[in-house]
DNA sequence: CTTGAACCTATAGCTACTAGAGACATTAGA
DNA sequence: TCTAATGTCTCTAGTAGCTATAGGTTCAAG
């Protein structure tokens, strides 16, 4: 049996992000010391190694429960999990293609700057006239990433 | 004279997003009309469309602030603005070469996808099991996007 | 037995918005 | 001029995926 500590510093995880994936039902409550402190089988960390990969993949937090449901299903056909990971490379792909764009107009910006007064910077210049740009229906696009570390 | 709605249509920016950016100071508060509405100059339409733009260009909002205080003082020299966009462009670098290598190894997964039950598939496999990737250490990275839209 | 580290809960904060409720203002048409 | 539809107001809470803090308890080493 692992502590949450011990569980996270094997699966490479944070000990309050293991108890945010207990929170909201990522991971199955935890058996509890007599003093009230999680204990964890080593099943729990493979699971736990599973998220923390599909997290560093890409995959939000939804299509890791689906996945994990999956898991614990054997017999069920793939389908449904080649699905969650073709659309997670279709976002992935979309998110290249649009900051593409997104640094091919950054570059033109920072390489017209004549270090001269912000009166004639021309990164001022284009922010403020998207006229000026490239492709002018560039776009950051939908925030389909996450944030972690 | 432009109501809120009015200047949200001309820049691309929803209500909201304009209330939102008055209360955390991107905007000065706007004059009122006698019922107490929203009323904006000219002036605060290109504002508005700068910030656009570098939003959409992935400036985080701290950013912006501060090149929109560099635009109102346009007799600083412009190394910051520079600088800022510069380091923009390092982020977008990075997120690409992140996401690139994610790419490879999502792609490495559902190819290789023999659509059969989940007990062999591929995916749930990979996820499963780092060892079977092809950079072991590749990492989606610190969250540095945003999210709209 | 004591000390310090690790653990517990609960709450708030982060980015950049978005959505909703319930009330007031404005405007186009009859 | 009245009315109905739309727009606007404030305020609060919710989104993703954690992270940080406060104030307390438990555990393991010496």
């Amino acid at each position: 049996m692992l502590s949450i500590g011990k569980l996270g510093q094997a699966a490479g995880v944070k000990v309050p992000t293991i108890r945010y994936y207990e929170q909201i039902g990522l991971l199955r409550p935890a058996t509890r010391s007599e003093g009230n402190q999680r204990l964890y089988a080593q099943s729990t960390l493979s699971r736990l190694a599973f998220i923390r990969h599909a997290r560093d993949l890409g995959f939000p937090l939804e299509a890791i429960r689906d996945l994990l449901a999956l898991q614990d299903d054997p017999n069920q056909p793939c389908l449904a999990a080649d699905a969650i990971a073709r659309a997670q490379l279709q976002a992935v792909n979309r998110r290249i293609a649009q900051l593409e764009a997104l640094r091919c107009e950054l570059e033109r910006m920072v390489q017209h700057c004549a270090h001269g007064k912000v009166a004639d910077c021309r990164v001022i210049e284009v922010l403020g006239n998207h006229d000026l740009c490239l492709h002018p229906d560039h776009d950051n696009g939908a925030g389909d990433d996450h944030h972690h570390h």
